[in-house]
DNA sequence: TTCCATGCAAATCGTTTGCATAAAC
DNA sequence: GTTTATGCAAACGATTTGCATGGAA
């Protein structure tokens, strides 16, 4: 990351204190209401750059956008293949087994940041 | 499902023979190549109604469009998230366990399709 | 003869890009 | 002063939709 703005620093911070997996758009909104000018670009180019740099993750739905997470301890995402919804879950995998095992099979170096589910949440499955 | 087709039924057998986790416009493509017309709608709406009766699975991508895999064994995958490839992986994880950790934390009930990883693969390593 | 699926083209959604301006270092 | 970031609007890729037509039960 190079050069300091004030529009990254808001970004960062909005992701940072929302703890509900915000979309582009969401981040773009918050920070517009906090009376500081943003546009959509510049919101997607920093959620880009923070990725990049590993402070925050991106979340690739099969429905709707993307969703960005401030990175913490690690935890696991179940997410809702209906409505988009995304919830936080803990469970004791062996990151360090299947990283080597994954490693050795494909090739692929993966990213601690804790693994998502797949699956059909408790209002979607009711409101069928 | 509904009515039979006959690009239903291509599509179908474009999907399983494919081990290479195609994109709609993949499938498309090849289908087309059968000289069998079809239109890229039909192609993305039949791979919906495949998804809904767990024909198949869609993966969604970090980056570039979806991708679909015909429902055999349960395997996991791994995604590279600078350029889309897809591997398949073997690993024993306790797949009901982890259902009801996530049901009884989250609601979310996991469809048991394998999970999937995200990092970065060998050859994007070497590539930068 | 009703219902469902197709094909086409237009529309939509989320995201990226080119370019001129402004801010950081 | 050179580099990097912004804002706007236009472009883009992937996917969805409306509507008229064709095929299946």
């Amino acid at each position: 990351m190079k050069n300091y703005s004030r529009q990254r620093e808001e970004i960062i911070k909005v992701v940072k204190d929302s703890y509900n997996h915000p979309t582009a758009e969401d981040i773009y909104i918050i920070v517009k209401a906090k009376n500081s000018s943003v546009s959509r670009s510049t919101v997607y180019r920093n959620l880009g750059v923070l990725v990049d740099n590993k402070i925050i993750n991106k979340i690739s739905m099969q429905v709707g956008p993307d969703r960005y997470d401030y990175k913490r301890e690690i935890h696991n995402h179940a997410v809702c293949t209906k409505c988009g919804k995304v919830f936080d879950f803990e469970y004791h995998f062996n990151y360090d087994d299947i990283q080597k095992e994954v490693k050795s099979q494909t090739g692929i170096e993966i990213s601690n940041n804790g693994i998502a589910l797949e699956g059909i949440c408790d209002s979607c499955k009711n409101n069928i």
